[in-house]
DNA sequence: CTTATGTCAGATAAACTGAAATGT
DNA sequence: CACATTTCAGTTTATCTGACATAA
């Protein structure tokens, strides 16, 4: 079977996992997303959230705005640039990622169960490879 | 970073290719991931695709019959239970799909730019062993 | 009676495009 | 003026759940 209908499917099954593991806290996936982008390169415009969840501007703006009426994240404009808007995590947005990072391990170790540690590595690696390449052009 | 999160991206990027690169032949992405189903397993009942699509029936549903009013899959009811539609592709259905296939190759290729054979047949295995981990649950 | 399948109908999640305001 | 960022508004796509008829 070719390899973008197994990647398909896989994103469909975790997709769901993640879901059904994340609205225990009140979370949906694109948050979780945002959120984990935030913690991973710390304050940043919606712009560049955008750029990293692969969404556009639009799209993350309304994920980000109810996040920032929950009190998970918060703003502030930029000194050097008074168009921007940066946003971080607030200390209730950490302490509730770092709850669902919990629930997401358990998906991905399931996920893991008969493979190597070193092997996932690999994965990871190969994955990160193809966006690479397809990002690109 | 997560591999659920590396899944996530490379989907999302794979989709949007596939999506440009098909809607030249008038195809959508689930319209070829049911095509393809069609021919790897060959004539199917409705629920047969929406499971191997991992969609919901209702869903896959919506998908086919589009397609059978271009003429791309035809329905004859199965002789061994009337309740059953069986639905296989047609001749012009079979031509769409190979022209497709070559638009889908070409972005595989990109993918795969600088991947050795042996390691995108890993990546292959890899991707399928988590698929199945992920689904019996 | 229970179960599986198909299908109509409406709802929803998560993205999109367009357009406009604001700032560099 | 050109360009980037934000954000409001409406739209679209691909899914879903609910309900019901039909057949084994």
């Amino acid at each position: 079977m070719r390899l973008s209908y197994l990647i398909g499917q896989l994103d469909r099954v975790i997709s769901r996992r993640l879901a059904e593991a994340l609205v225990l806290h009140g979370l949906t996936l694109p948050q979780y997303t945002a959120l984990s982008v935030l913690r991973a390169r710390g304050r940043s415009s919606n712009a560049q959230i955008a750029e990293r969840s692969f969404i556009t501007p639009q799209s993350a703006n309304e994920v980000v705005k109810t996040m920032e009426a929950n009190g998970w994240v918060a703003r502030e404009s930029d000194p050097m640039n008074r168009r921007v808007v940066l946003l971080s995590l607030t200390e209730a947005g950490k302490t509730l990622l770092d709850a669902c990072d919990q629930a997401v391990d358990q998906v991905e170790r399931a996920m893991l169960d008969d493979v190597a540690p070193a092997t996932a590595q690999t994965l990871q690696l190969l994955l990160h490879t193809c966006v690479r390449n397809l990002r690109a052009v």
